[in-house]
DNA sequence: CGCTGAGTTGATGACAATCAACTCGGGTGG
DNA sequence: CCACCCGAGTTGATTGTCATCAACTCAGCG
């Protein structure tokens, strides 16, 4: 199984040891004791490096890698034949994207980079096998996948249950405290504003509304004095309004967040 | 911790044995060796029965129990202060339900029995004990939660991506296909029809719509023939057509249960 | 026999999609 | 350096899907 390089960029020589690696504290190897730890840089591949725009993999393949994001922000979604586009999750660094648990079968969404991303990919065969090696692998797995599907769940109720504007609101604070939870690895994290590299068209993609639509909800916001967003930079200008409008319970995303 | 009588049941004397347990070949403990399943025996309450409309738990209790669901249908959903109420997915025989990593954590949504339901409860506590212990157990629960991910997935398309017709279409087929894939525990499941408990408003709950909104469409599958839905009972008519309406996918469904 | 809850149907209105034209800012290449 | 180009975003006009409100039917049941 070669790297596809027209896809990846392995990281010129200085690939970071995963004994040191800032990440690992957030990610799936986070309980990993160092004497195991020669068992993760075994399996590791290389770290790559994808440019934006660029698919990680794409529905319908069987998946050979599950990759931990090391810096960058990544899309997951599907896609229906009449060409709607559905983002079901944003992915930041730390979190480890790719993997399902029957790995013969194709897999039913894509990634794509929405930044340039660094990640770092374990081949689906070998992180099996250690799977079943480290039982604490697993737990911490579990942990994950709990608070994925935590996070799916308010999505869906998002989507399927609020206006607009709350949707809107809802992701806002939803990636805001994702990304201040994490803020020592995102560049550009202040008080009140983040790094935000998504366009009006990833917005709406998530919220199962169309960049037109999106682009008016954001302008009432804006005009509201709630949030702004500009020069690919979100800042919170008035957070409790805003929790209040989207019923966004910080709790759910970042307290129960399994690796923090 | 005592058992709400107001809500449960335990059912007279004769609760199933584990090791002799239909469900079980669906259920968490597939895995488990005979020889081990006094442990499973030993963490079970009795076995419960709840009336339906009764609730199972509730959003922000911290759980103390997960069920594996022995017969019987289980709605999921979360509500929003505004009266609003998502399904975001319907349990059926042989699913785990209620159990999330942190268990000290309030859960963040409620489960409530559809028909008279039979479940098993394991204390969460025990449970996190014994998934230390077997780690078959720990690999058993990321398969399951792989393809709850994976449902909601497709679930969460469904509610952002498509026509109410297209939603109700899928619905019908998921859940048609489902309980046809576990058919010897479901009683009254035919060739082309199941039994079905659901009522307008449940469908629109699970679809994001209103219930008036799903009276028309439905109207609209049945006058085209692709289904009929009368006296608790699905009938699918025109399988293709349905399925093509859908974009639905079996495989997704079925072939990746992790459990089949 | 009337009560009740689920489902149906019609009329109306709100929210979001669609179509289209236009602006704006950031590259790129002459 | 400027002109041009391109993609993203904005705005307006219109349409369509679905929500809302309300009245009514109907089957099941005490």
């Amino acid at each position: 199984m070669a790297i596809n390089y027209d896809n990846f960029i392995v990281k010129p020589g200085e690939s970071t040891q995963c004994a040191q690696c800032v990440v690992r504290k957030l990610a799936l190897f986070q309980g990993v004791k160092l004497e195991n730890l020669e068992w993760t840089q075994a399996i590791r591949q290389e770290q790559f490096i994808l440019k934006p725009k660029r698919r990680l993999f794409e529905e319908g393949e069987p998946p050979r890698y599950a990759y931990t994001l090391f810096s960058g922000w990544v899309a997951q979604y599907q896609t229906s034949p009449d060409g709607g586009r559905m983002i079901h999750q944003f992915a930041l660094p730390g979190d480890f994207i790719g993997f399902q648990a029957k790995s013969g079968h194709p897999i039913d969404y894509s990634a794509q980079a929405l930044t340039e991303i660094t990640v770092c990919a374990f081949p689906v065969k070998e992180l099996n096998k250690v799977l079943k090696e480290l039982p604490e692998l697993s737990n911490r797995l579990i942990d994950m996948h709990s608070h994925t599907i935590k996070l799916c769940r308010q999505h869906m109720l998002s989507v399927g249950r609020k206006s607009a504007k709350q949707r809107l609101a809802y992701l806002f604070l939803e990636l805001f405290h994702r990304v201040k939870a994490i803020g020592d690895l995102m560049p550009g994290t202040e008080e009140d504003s983040i790094a935000f590299p998504l366009s009006q068209e990833d917005l709406a993609d998530a919220l199962g509304l169309t960049s037109v639509h999106v682009s008016r909800t954001l302008r009432e916001l804006t005009d509201e004095g709630l949030v702004s967003v500009r020069h690919r930079r979100l800042t919170i200008l008035n957070e409790p309004a805003l929790t209040d409008l989207a019923q966004f319970d910080k709790a759910i995303v970042i307290q129960d967040h399994p690796l923090l």
